[in-house]
DNA sequence: TCAGCTATGATATAACATATCATTCATAAA
DNA sequence: TTTATGAATGATATGTTATATCATAGCTGA
C-alpha cells in the first residue's frame, strides 16, 4: 500500500479511536478498497474488489454494515444519487467537514469532492432554514460532465 | 377529479401537444395518481394506486416507461435520493423551470419543491462552472426535517 | 472461566430498475 | 376500406441495490 494510503489509514485509526470505536481489520480493508479506487463503487463492487485484492470473500451484508460504520465515522460518503460509495477526500485534513459537495460526471463516472465557496453554501443553508426546514443530511450531489470528458468530446 | 387536477391535466395535454407528443390515457392516469398523492411514490407504489384508483392493472415496466415520458415532458420529477417520483408543482405556471430544488423530510417523507433565491442558485452554478464542470442534470435534493414535523416533535 | 457485548457470517427476501421480444393501437398512405 | 408503419403497451425474465433475521465467532472485563 502506498505511503499516502498508509497515512490515511493511520489517521482513520486515530479518528475512530477518538470516538471510542474500532477500525477493525476488515473495516480497514473495505476502506482500502475504496481508497484504491479512482471511481466510486457499489457495495457489490466492493465485494468483488475485496476478493481480488485480499483473496478473501466478504458477504455483501457485511460490506453494507462496514459501510454504515465508515459513513458514521465520516471516512466514507454515500452518493445517494448513484447508490455508490466513495472515501472522503478529507480524512487527513484537520478542518471540520462542512456540507460535502460532489460533482458527479455522468460520462466517466468520476466524482470530485469539492469545496464551494463557504459564503454561497451559507446563503443556501440560510435560505432553506428561513422556510422553516431543518437541514440534517447536508450534502450536495450535482451531475454533469467533468472537465476532462468535456475536452475529449470537443 | 378535482377542478385543480382537471386544470393541471388540461395544461399537461397542451404542453405535450406543443412538443409533438401525446399524453395518452394511461400516461394521464399515471400522472393523476401522482397528482392525487401528497407524498412522492415509487414506481411500485404507482402500480398499486393505479389499480386501486382505476380498477385496472398496469405492469411496472409500463409505469417506468410512462414515468420516463412524463419526466422528459417535465411534468414529473424523479427524486434520485429517494427513488421516488413526484408531479411537478409548476405545471400550470408559465415561467421556465429553472433548477428544481426539493426539500425532503426524512420524518414524514413529505417533499416541497421550492424556489431558492435565483441569485444564490446562479452563484452556485457559476462557482461550479468555474471549476470546468458542466452542469447538466440541474437538481438539488436536500434532506432534513420539515416545519410541521419539527413543531410536532418540540 | 464465563457472561455479555460487538462484529461478522449465512440465508432469505424485499425493493428498485432494465432488457428484450411480442402484441396492440393509432395514423395515414394506397 | 385496407394495409403498412411506427408508437405505445404488455409479458416475461433478469439484474441491481438493500434490508431483515437468526446464527456464530471473538473480544473484554468481572
Ligand atoms: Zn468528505
Ligand atoms: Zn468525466
Ligand atoms: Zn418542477
Ligand atoms: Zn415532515
Amino acid at each position: 500500500m502506498t505511503a499516502d494510503i498508509e497515512k490515511i489509514i493511520a489517521k482513520s485509526q486515530e479518528s475512530c479511536a477518538s470516538t471510542g470505536n474500532k477500525l477493525t481489520n476488515k473495516r480497514k480493508k473495505v476502506l482500502m478498497v475504496l481508497l484504491n479506487s479512482a471511481l466510486p463503487l457499489s457495495a457489490y463492487d466492493i465485494v468483488d474488489r475485496y476478493k481480488e485484492q485480499f483473496q478473501e470473500s466478504l458477504p455483501v451484508m457485511s460490506v453494507y454494515r462496514m459501510l454504515d460504520f465508515l459513513i458514521k465515522e465520516k471516512l466514507v460518503h454515500k452518493l445517494e444519487t448513484a447508490s455508490q460509495y466513495i472515501s472522503c477526500s478529507h480524512i487527513t485534513c484537520n478542518h471540520q467537514h462542512e456540507m460535502p459537495q460532489f460533482l458527479i460526471c455522468d460520462r466517466c463516472g468520476g466524482v470530485k469532492e469539492v469545496g464551494i465557496k463557504k459564503a454561497i453554501i451559507e446563503e443556501l443553508e440560510h435560505s432553506i432554514r428561513s422556510t422553516g426546514f431543518l437541514l440534517t443530511h447536508k450534502q450536495l450531489e450535482l451531475h454533469g460532465i467533468c472537465k476532462q470528458c468535456k475536452i475529449q468530446s470537443a
